[in-house]
DNA sequence: TTACATACCGAATCTTTTTTCGGTTATTGA
DNA sequence: TCAATAACCGAAAAAAGATTCGGTATGTAA
């Protein structure tokens, strides 16, 4: 992650744009974790247990780049308390990625129902 | 695209159920592209330039298979004339679409000085 | 001491997605 | 006949993105 692309990226397109900066498999989900006060490195973690730890550090040092979260890290206390929050910008993704995830969670059952269905497509033509 | 994954995903996620959907990278210029009226695979491309055609054809198969456009292929016809609309869940997305375009088109700048930083220190430590 | 937890990073590897390339088929018009 | 256009497809290649692995450093508690 934050790399700097060898095709040429459209940031004239607001689409492309957004999903730059929020786009990202587990983006919306560690924000989301954030915002419900979730705000450490492996307590995010342990809340999207499907995402490596890794991930979960790559994707917030991104986030962080782009300004949407900010980091505070007090160097004293232990545990080492590393503790993300949403900046201003970050906050305006929210209401974004509430209905991306209400829009989701509707479709659900009919994108799962289709995914079998690719399944069996693939295993006959195997 | 259109192909079943070797690494789990998880379909309980609204987020991860959208994104399969309309995540593409031009998914969501397509559908934007034939509600305003631009209904056949060479005039989109000609819309949207940067993406090959190829690319225009993969995207409207795998949203064709979820059942976000519909296809009317007039067979008889001259030139060949394929065309494609917008079912009634690809409308769904629409407002979405344009809530995330909004929001990158209003952090467009921001987002491409950050880009402009982000080359420079690349280019510092190469 | 040993084991464990936190945060983080580099690099290799794997997976997925996107792109490029070279076809096929079919019809029109010069 | 020959060029042009439309739709579309398979396969390889390239790129991007995600994951695994092993490492550092720090401090706590058994």
């Amino acid at each position: 992650m934050i790399s700097t692309n060898k095709l040429p990226e459209d940031l004239d397109c607001g689409i492309r744009v957004a999903f730059k900066i929020f786009g990202g498999k587990w983006k919306l989900c560690i924000l989301d974790a954030i915002n419900r006060g979730i705000v450490r490195p492996a307590a995010i973690q342990k809340e999207i247990h499907e995402a490596p730890l890794r991930v979960i550090e790559m994707q917030l040092a991104e986030l962080l780049f782009y300004g949407a979260v900010e980091k505070k890290c007090d160097e004293d206390s232990y545990p080492k308390k590393s503790e993300y929050f949403l900046t201003e910008l970050g906050k305006t993704i929210l209401p974004l990625s509430l209905q991306i995830d209400a829009w989701g969670t509707i479709h659900s059952a009919f994108v799962k129902a289709k995914q079998v269905e690719l399944n069996e497509m693939m295993s006959l033509s195997k």
